[in-house]
RNA sequence: GCGGCAGUAGCUCAGCUGGAUAGAGCAGCGGACUUCUAAUCCGCAGGUCGGGGGUUCGAGUCCUCCCUGCCGCGCCA
């Protein structure tokens, strides 16, 4: 609830600029919440008037503290050196619970958005193999910042480039082919980049019962086919593994149609209209140098195949194309190198880079009781997501892949994560949860009266009782934040924290009193964790359960 | 060599786009279930925020220089 304590400051300032006692700059109100001792609420606005005033910051503060007046204020304080501390009613903290038990899941939206238009691309893996670990990761990251983007107002589209074309599909044919050879019993040498997963097999299986004359067809065109055939295959069952993971896209985005529709000619057309391309060693070559990149990039190859990267420049200008407001593309962080290319093509063709923001993912490493589990790429032994999703579960997997800043490492400990104690994140939020639930239902069945819109919530007086509900009234903060800042974890800390408060809680006092207004009163405060807890779990794509 | 990211408690990590005495979980030790779910709670301990310099009222946070680790540096995708 910062922003009505900006307000509130804000009118003050005002007031003070217009009595003349302080000079008219704009400045930014910052509020924070400072330790308890200090107050509820806090600003430093002082500090960044006091050199232009010609005051020092705590006269400064005396003077805006003066002007500051509202119902809902107790006490205004100014600290040393300049410090103004605010303490607020117990009416306002009571609005707080009343205003989420008004909105429920609402609770919390916010306008940042406004309704602008953002485009989130993420996952974008080959249809080559089944998604991994990291990939799970990525979709983590990219569907609940998606969700919290929305929660903040913006338009967001989910998008998927689907990499359908150029050596790696057609190199999927030839591992298809080649175990076709094989289960019919013909000597085959296996394509020295091809793929060895044993999915590659299975979908061989599949393919000669499909396509029973495969192998008699000149072997060009059975591996186009296989290679088609095998794409599509993988891309379902991609989007099978993501839909069990509670992620789904607006759209997908096939490369091979920017082929096709002759996109990627008109991009570079582009760059070359405007001086970009030149021509060494039988190659084009984009001069990305020029706008910030460490060399010169090819774009069409001497046998006239343009790169991925040319693609890439096209597929990036239909996005400008299409006036987002923002594009945010969710990448592994072993593509970081390839950020600054891509925004050089977007410049070079009159774009503003600024649109782009690349949020990139570390590596996972996996963990099977605190020693790592080899995720050797060799015989394409890749941990597959649906492998994870089938072990530990969906929530645990979410939680915990947002469990860090998505530029940092992570550890992601098997065992802990399908251990149902203590030591499991997701629980421990989801118990919260649970336990307010079971509140209610024992209620019911011991026929207790609960009422949480009509109770006296100044019957709250505990410190723990108080200490939740300004948890609760940071909620919009966190929101707004991780929105602003493109940080999922941000909620997943905020959760983790509320739900330890109310577990504190839980366990020192009682909710089913005797006494009636006190039990509509925490009852009141249980929901309203509640309904946060849940839309908390929300954003990040975790279930709330009701029972545990 | 160049570039990106990181370095915070024994371990894994937060630290609100510069704020007041740097936090949490795990691991360790000691306690709490005839009560609304013990998947929980309560208490104890733990620090040269990699190092130096700088910017200012104020730096874990910003600038610079070193040290260390991971990763990128294809006419692969």
């Amino acid at each position: 609830m910062k922003s009505a304590v900006v307000s509130l400051v804000e009118k003050a300032l005002k007031a003070a600029q217009a009595e003349g006692s302080l000079p008219e700059v704009k400045v930014q109100i910052n509020i924070e919440y400072p330790d308890k001792k200090y107050g509820d609420y806090a600003t430093n606005v002082a500090f960044l008037l006091a050199k232009q005033a010609r005051k020092n910051p705590r006269e400064v503060a005396e003077i805006i503290a003066h002007h500051i007046k509202d119902p809902f204020v107790a006490s205004v304080d100014v600290a040393e050196p300049g410090f103004i501390n605010l303490r607020m009613k117990e009416s306002w903290w009571n609005s707080i619970i009343e205003q989420i038990l008004r909105d429920k899941e609402h609770f919390g939206d916010c306008n940042l958005g406004n309704g602008k238009k953002v485009q989130v691309e993420f996952v974008s893996a080959n249809p080559t193999g089944p998604l991994h670990i990291g990939h799970g990761r990525g979709a983590a990251v990219g569907d609940s910042l998606c969700r919290i983007l929305q929660k903040a107002g913006f338009a967001v589209e989910r998008e998927y480039y689907i990499n359908d074309a150029g050596r790696q599909i057609r190199m999927l044919g030839e591992s298809i082919w080649a175990r076709c050879k094989e289960l019919k019993g013909e000597e085959v040498k296996f394509p020295e980049d091809g793929y060895r997963g044993n999915y590659v097999i299975e979908l061989a299986k599949e393919a000669l019962q499909k396509f029973p004359d495969i192998l008699n067809m000149p072997k060009e065109k059975a591996v186009e086919r296989l290679a088609e055939w095998g794409k599509d295959k993988l891309l379902e069952k991609i989007i099978n593994d993501l839909k069990s993971f509670n992620v789904e896209f607006d759209s997908f985005f096939s490369e091979k149609s920017l082929h096709q529709e002759g996109k990627i000619e008109e991009a570079l057309k582009v760059l070359k209209e405007k001086g970009y391309i030149y021509e060494k060693d039988g190659a084009l070559w984009f001069k990305s140098t020029e706008l910030g990149d460490e060399k010169d990039r090819v774009v069409v190859r001497t046998n006239g195949e343009p790169t991925y990267f040319a693609a890439d420049i096209a597929y990036h200008r239909d996005k400008m194309k299409r006036g987002y407001y923002l594009c945010i593309n969710v990448w592994g962080a072993d593509h970081h190198g390839y950020i600054p290319r891509v925004k050089a093509a977007i410049k070079a063709m009159g774009y503003d880079p600024e649109k782009l923001k690349v949020l990139l993912i570390q590596m996972v490493s996996l963990l099977r009781d605190g020693k790592p589990v080899s995720m050797s790429k060799r015989e394409g032994e890749i941990i597959p997501l649906r492998w994870l999703i089938d072990e530990v579960g969906k929530d645990a997997a979410r939680f915990i892949f947002l469990t860090r800043k998505c530029d940092s490492h992570l550890d992601f400990d098997i065992e802990v994560a399908k251990r149902q104690t203590e030591e499991n994140p997701v629980f421990y939020v989801q118990y919260a949860h649970a336990r307010i639930c079971s509140i209610k239902r024992i209620a019911e069945e011991r026929n207790i009266s609960l009422n949480p819109h009509q109770s006296d919530l100044s019957l709250l007086k505990e410190e723990e009782e108080k200490e939740i509900i300004r948890k609760l009234s940071q909620f919009p903060d966190i929101v707004e934040a991780s929105a602003r800042n493109l940080e999922p974890h941000r909620i997943t800390y905020y959760l983790t924290d509320l739900a330890s408060l109310f577990h504190s809680y839980y366990n020192r006092f009682r909710v089913l009193v005797e006494d009636k207004a006190l039990r509509n009163a925490r009852f009141a405060l249980c929901e309203a964790t509640r309904i946060v807890i849940k839309e908390g779990l929300r954003l990040l794509g975790v279930s709330a359960p009701e029972e545990m």
